[in-house]
DNA sequence: ACTCATATTTGAACACGTTCAAATATGAGG
DNA sequence: CCTCATATTTGAACGTGTTCAAATATGAGT
């Protein structure tokens, strides 16, 4: 049937892509030249993929379970909240490195709201949760307190979304300055969860998380 | 001589930039239409702005300069951190509110960490101060414990680049959920600085700040 | 007034992402 | 095998940001 042949020209087009990104980067890897590589018409290329930013959402989507691997692999035998999170966010940004030189150009055509590849948005809602999964792995058999627990992973996201941000500005040899806040984050994080509990701090936790709540409706 | 004249152009075309980017918005205001309404050539604009990120930038200092009067103008008056965060922070984006159609356009060219408009980056260390500077006033005749007072107006600020972030995805009328994000953050931020006296918050915010000045050399 | 180095201006040109009408291939129904 | 609607492919074209060699204007030094 035709589907078949189709699939393996979009294919085709997408492997050339997700491989000219990772080694050429993302300037260099022009729509012109994904189609050349692939020896397809530029047209072609556009008949199966709208945009560049769809290619890259790809690439985007094949990293976040590449970080979603290194997690699970470096959580193994990992107790006590602290540990696990750091553990998992310096394999999240291990597992990021190729993309660095990337530059912004990965940021910059991520974030503009009508863009595909932007992380919040309806496009990479898969990704999306997909990346959440990882700290819901994370706070897997770590205690929590209850009224917490269920809303802790997207929190602890949308604090990885943080240290990404900062990683991109990170020139630091092997993004030193990044890991040291990853390593500085994890330990804070764990202690205001622990914190949590207590009776001066829980009424702010539950505010925060109210405030979570009221501003996402 | 001839730096007047120079000066001269150079100023048409920054005026005419700044209107055409206010009243047509991002994509519209193509240098060619610049350059067209400024009545130069495309090669003399670019003889003055080395990019169209360059004239985005200027853009970018002026609604700096305008959100940091507006926080001044509704900080007359204000007492007690939350309400003077909250009245700052509500200044602060309406002064922006002209730019919000710009959607990600705004943001994409702002965050690449080679473009002219990254606020992080070395070109806009000026708009940055002064940005700074809107919190510094914040906090101006408010009790802050001493260990934090020099620090607060940066991780203020930080905090409102979060907020701007939410802002430019927020499409709900008139923004309300960032206005609604702005009460309960500011609320939330004063009452963590209050509890920052206490003996068992004290360390972890002493931490925070000890991670941001090893993070930041 | 003249010279000439320098400042400014110009418009063509380049590569890019994207669009599109037209050409071609495919395959189900006869 | 033929027909023809549909799927796929093509390459030219558009508008964009940016670059650049060449043309022109300027003004200080003579």
């Amino acid at each position: 049937m035709a589907g078949d042949k189709s699939e393996q020209t979009k294919d085709l087009v997408l492997q050339t892509a997700l491989g000219m990104l990772r080694t050429r980067g993302y300037a260099k890897t022009t729509m012109r030249a994904i189609a050349a590589e692939a020896g397809v018409s530029l047209g072609s290329a556009y008949y199966y993929f709208a945009s560049k930013d769809e290619l890259v959402l790809e690439l985007y989507r094949e990293s976040v379970l590449e970080q979603r691997a290194a997690a699970n692999t470096a959580l193994a035998g990992r107790k006590g909240l602290s540990d696990r999170l750091k553990v998992a966010l310096h394999a999240g940004v291990q597992a990021l490195n190729p993309y660095h030189h990337f530059g912004g150009a990965f940021i910059a055509s991520a974030l503009p709201p009508h863009t595909a590849v932007n992380p919040f948005g309806a496009a990479s809602t898969q990704a999306r949760e997909e990346a959440i999964a990882i700290f819901a792995d994370v706070i897997d058999g770590t205690k929590i307190p209850a009224y917490l627990r269920s809303q802790l992973p997207e929190l602890l996201w949308l604090a990885y979304m943080g240290i990404v941000l900062f990683w991109v500005y990170d020139h630091s040899e092997d993004q030193r300055r990044t890991h040291t806040l990853i390593d500085g984050a994890a330990a804070l994080i764990a202690k205001l969860v622990a914190l949590s509990r207590l009776p001066v701090v829980k009424p702010l936790v539950e505010e925060a998380l109210a405030l979570k709540a009221r501003v996402q409706s």
